[in-house]
DNA sequence: CGGGTTTCTCAGAGATTTCACAGGTTCGGG
DNA sequence: CCCGAACCTGTGAAATCTCTGAGAAACCCG
């Protein structure tokens, strides 16, 4: 089920209208806590754990809907939790976090069973959307909810990762890709240059401010070329997107 | 929950009808003393603290709705603050106060969670439209709270900043803007220009008082052009915004 | 390993915004 | 009706913010 807040986002419910629940299990606290909050902020119910025997134990009496897992721990290794996991909670799905040069294809053969993986170092844009995704499929949320997000004639489909505006394809990179996503997760809003930082790009990410004017760049060639422009500056707050036409009776 | 005071201002309450309240954390007794003055004025509950220790046991017993942390505190830095403020009161959006130059580095996935930050030297307007949209956004008041003032026909939208009246789009500046909010903020109520200074203008504002004449001038120019003027001066003591037609003798 | 792609830094051009200054205008009291 | 204070606004320069081209480095894939 999805329901749209206030501020016209939509979020992820639990077909009877509670609340998903996401476990996290790192032992960096740092992790933890980024995580907590940035799902916190989805409207996602979070507890967090930062070994395997926690997060054994408080698996079983919170039942997530799903499990962000760190493959490496301290106490035992992810695998060893991932198999008491699936034995214990056979239908939570369970989102991986790896080092960036882990063994890929072992990864890979874990996320077999419909799982999925982010590496490290990762932005929340892409722990969030695969969570999203993870539970949207695994049907612990209401089934019809959309994976595509539309925003006026331009669209974007989250499972594919196709975009297009007015029926034409655009091709986007990875990271144009994510910037748009999170810019059309939150129509009609202004996102500082921070905010889409810090959302966008990873947390280690130690550059200039200024990738995120030069993206803006870049999706705008692509997306408002010729046409309307959706892709709007406020000059001294950040960016917002919205919808071209609009002849804003909504100001 | 919003409700309308006699004056007509406009106040964010929490659902049960209480009063919003704010840890406000920051070692400079000047800013706290500013910082308490102004949240207070708007009717919330302010407790003050001056170091890491004093902020964790203030916020364990006052449970405040939101927290205002400077970065650079004596005894601990405002990480170490941050980090324990969120395992004990992880739900409770922050602002963070940074030195302007601070901004790159030091803040970066520190906003992920919906927080939000303001740069010193700040206006107060802009702590405190942050503080009510960090607020309405994570729910601790009435979720239909609205981002939208109206006076009249005129419109301001504080998500979108888009600002309009009677349907057509106005673009402002930034300060443009935050004048035009805390007149809006204020409708029918004389506002003096130190007032506004105060309110408008960052707190080590040196310049000429005349600043907030000329800008009236640049908002009048936008708003009032042609049409019938909502923005009044009420000589030698200071300006007002209310409806147009309104034929109101009040003089 | 090699070539095409993607990400990112750097820096300059350009646009916008902020603000001081000063002359002109309006207001209100005497 | 006059005068000074208060207010308004044009001008222009400095400060700030944004955009974008160029190129280096990292990356990906066969």
């Amino acid at each position: 089920m999805t329901a749209t807040s206030p501020q016209g986002r939509t979020e992820l419910l639990r077909p009877d209208g509670s609340p998903v629940r996401v476990l996290v299990v790192d032992d960096e606290q740092s992790i933890t806590e980024l995580l907590s909050m940035a799902l916190r902020y989805e409207g996602w119910q979070i507890r967090t754990a930062s070994d395997g025997g926690g997060a054994m134990q408080t698996a079983r009496e919170f039942r997530p809907d799903a499990v962000v897992l760190d493959m490496m721990l301290p106490d035992m290794d992810g695998l060893s939790v991932l198999g008491r996991m699936r034995r214990e909670l056979p239908e939570v799905p369970v989102l991986f976090l790896t080092a960036k040069d882990a063994v890929e294809d072992r990864i890979a053969g874990l996320t077999a069973g419909g799982d999925d993986y982010v590496t490290k170092p990762f932005s929340l844009e892409e722990v969030v959307a695969r969570l999203r995704g993870l539970i949207r499929r695994t049907g612990a949320a209401d089934r019809r909810s959309e994976s595509v997000l539309a925003v006026g004639d331009l669209m974007l489909d989250e499972d594919s990762h196709e975009v297009s505006r007015g029926g034409d394809n655009i091709h986007l990179t990875a990271t144009e890709f994510e910037l748009l996503r999170f810019l059309m997760r939150n129509p009609r809003r202004v996102l500082s240059k921070a905010q889409i930082l810090d959302r966008v790009w990873s947390y280690d990410f130690g550059g200039q401010a200024n990738v995120v004017e030069l993206y803006i760049s870049y999706l705008r060639r692509k997306i408002d070329a010729g046409r309307e422009p959706m892709i709007h500056t406020r000059r001294g707050a950040g960016y917002l997107i919205k919808p071209a036409m609009a002849a804003t009776t909504t100001s």
